[in-house]
RNA sequence: UGGGGAGUCGCCAAGUUGGUUAAGGCACCGGAUUUUGAUUCCGGCAUACGAGGGUUCGAAUCCUUCCUCCCCAGCCA
């Protein structure tokens, strides 16, 4: 046996892609000699989502895979935007996903210094001035996609005025948009990140860690490329729409370290293509207005496409790995199937989920020849593939709960569980032979009666000679517990939600997002939530909030995070059990 | 229409210093095992690499023309 058979965890032996293969050579020449710096760079502004374990994934798993280190570092240049609630949240994300940052959590807002200072050397040094237009002039200026842009009146403003000008900014002199600190680079430059960039704008506004010190505040494109250098990141990884940025994260650092500010070897951005899925949506804005509206039960709703929702889902942490290696990384833009994170989720949760009964539609099976008031127990695997998890006693008596869909009157033909006159085994336990059906005067099945045969109980020594095919599971009533059980399912009934045509075409590519002429809250599943009450092996109850079990030929189930107890046991569907027969009927 | 990216099987994705029959995963279709119609296992699944030309003994890989999609005109990140 290899070892990758012996492998209790499924694997995907390491795909290459252009990220390993840029670290591998960088590795190979001594670049950054020798060191692999990575850092996971988000905003405290929300909740983190799948998209972001990717990014999670790539950033702290090249480190780790190349003996380096990943950061964790709150890009908070917005004070608007940003809060601490946020911070905690991500970190929870980032630890959820089994990462540790180490000693090396930092803030943009921890180099407010040195941005300033640094600022200060640009303007002394000719490239950055000081402009007093307005946004709106700033626009008109800026020039177009095939159109160059005209100069700032202020353009020449001298260093000296410029300065002066920055420290009165600084120490509060102006109002908000009063003034703007841009980088002087080219106003004709076809990438339009380089026409002349602000870099500092006034912003008389509380900022959640430095408070009110500051009354200007560096932007996005200038901060983040040097906070990167100033923590010695070697690769810093982005997604596909900073693609345009990167000239001007080289022209930044460049310069600096031209300037002796900054030390070489520089880091270098690289870009790859988020992860897009089908029947959900990723964008802040959507998830956002899906809670605000209350068309979900928060951030936290096991449906949501959120770190926090896929957790309270029953999702796993290596499940997300799984898809990751498993799709790759590249710079196409892609949508994957739904189907893959599923995958990926039961591939993981099949190795890692011990085996229970539960009964979610109950119907009542009599067992006519066996004595009322007795009970015997049966024994059941924990796990089947695993032996070493041993058994756990299920005890049976004369009236059990089956499930609905596990007996039918006029079966269809390839139908093999119980119908009249069938016989079918009580997994763990006899072989039952259905005699019987019991009606309501509207003609409803309320109960099933069987006979079951003493000599075929599983596991007896010189049982089980007969095979059958059917086998079904079943709860004593007398020893089952009820449990509140959600079934979830896809947030969205459809691949492409409010796309235009959100089915996709026949040749299954993805719809033009730019004509999006529907409101993709149009396309939520409306049976994407069914609270039940259900019957649960007693122990069941016991289990702590986050066990995640497999309900025997039914899927995959977690006790509820926030409202499973012994008393009232909660416990949610992360995903069902494939399921090959075509007529088998799921929530 | 400017610039920057990308187009390989239904969904992803290897392959790119040109060289036998274009990896792999998911899906799907067969079959075996199975006390989960699960898992596992075996087999099948692109004469084809956005399209057309060209170079070459030989091209997904080089040249060329064209087509399609994505990103960019925040004092957001």
């Amino acid at each position: 046996m290899t070892d990758k058979a012996a492998s209790s965890v499924p694997s995907t032996p390491p795909a290459p892609h252009f990220l390993r293969a840029v670290i591998a050579e960088d590795l190979r020449s001594g670049k950054h000699g020798g060191r692999v710096v990575t850092r996971f760079p988000p905003e405290p502004n929300g909740y983190l989502h799948y998209g972001h374990a990717k990014s999670i994934i790539l950033n702290f798993g090249l480190a780790a895979e190349n003996g380096g280190r990943c950061h964790l570092r709150f890009d908070d240049t917005n004070p608007l935007k940003e809060d601490v609630e946020f911070e905690d949240s991500i970190c929870d994300a980032v630890r959820w996903l089994g990462y540790d940052w180490g000693e090396h959590r930092y803030h943009a807002s921890d180099y407010y210094d040195d941005f300033y200072r640094f600022a200060e050397w640009f303007i002394e040094q000719g490239l950055a001035y000081i402009d007093s237009q307005s946004a709106e002039e700033m626009r008109a200026a800026r020039g177009t996609l095939t159109e160059p842009g005209r100069a700032s009146p202020d353009r020449d403003r001298s260093a000296a005025e410029s300065l002066a000008l920055f420290r009165r900014m600084k120490a509060g002199e102006f109002a908000d948009g009063r003034y703007v600190l841009r980088l002087k680079i080219d106003m004709a430059s076809p990438n339009l990140n380089l026409r002349d960039p602000a870099i500092y704008r006034i912003r008389h506004a509380s900022h959640h860690r430095t408070g009110d010190k500051w009354c200007v505040y560096p932007l996005y494109d200038y901060a983040h490329c040097i906070s990167d250098a100033l923590e010695r990141i070697t690769h810093s990884i982005c997604t596909l729409e900073f693609q345009d940025h990167r000239p001007l994260y080289d022209w930044v650092i460049e310069k600096l370290a031209d300037g002796g500010l900054l030390e070489r070897p520089l880091p270098r951005q690289y870009e790859f293509a988020r992860l897009n899925l089908t029947y959900v949506v990723l964008s802040k804005r959507k998830l956002i207005e899906m809670v605000s509206k209350g068309l979900v039960d928060g951030w936290d709703d096991p449906r949501m496409p959120t770190l926090v929702g896929a957790r309270r889902r029953g999702f796993t942490a290596n499940g997300f790995r799984l898809l990751i290696e498993r799709t790759g990384v590249s710079k196409n833009d892609h949508w994957l199937d739904m189907s893959l994170l599923e995958n990926a989720m039961r591939d993981d949760l099949n190795e890692i989920a011990e085996r229970r009964v539960a009964v979610l539609d109950p119907l009542k099976l009599i067992i006519d020849n066996y004595p009322a008031g007795k009970s015997e127990d049966c024994f059941a695997p924990n796990h089947p593939q695993k032996p070493e998890l041993g058994k756990r006693a299920l005890p049976l008596s004369r009236e059990l709960w089956i499930e609905r869909d596990d007996f039918m009157e006029t079966p269809p033909k390839g139908y093999f569980r119980l119908s009249p006159g069938k016989e079918v085994r009580l997994r763990y336990g006899y072989i039952v032979q259905c005699v019987g059906v019991d009606k309501d005067a509207a003609g409803n099945i309320i109960a099933v009666h069987a006979t079951y045969d003493p000599d075929t109980k599983s596991g007896t020594p010189g049982a089980e000679t007969r095979k059958v095919k059917g086998n079904i599971h079943w709860l004593s009533a007398a020893h089952a517990k009820t449990a509140e059980v959600r079934l979830y399912d896809r947030l969205f009934a459809v691949p492409f939600p409010g796309a235009r045509n959100p089915l996709g075409d026949a040749g299954g590519e993805a719809p033009d997002t730019e004509l999006e002429e529907r409101d993709y809250l149009d396309d939520l599943n409306s049976n994407s939530k069914k609270i039940i009450t259900g019957y649960i092996e007693a122990a069941l109850a016991e289990a702590a909030p986050e066990t995640r079990f497999q309900f025997e030929r039914q899927g995959y189930f977690v006790a509820d995070l926030a409202d499973h107890s012994k008393e009232t046991p909660v416990f949610n569907r992360a995903v069902t059990l494939k399921d090959s027969w075509v007529s088998g009927i799921k929530m």
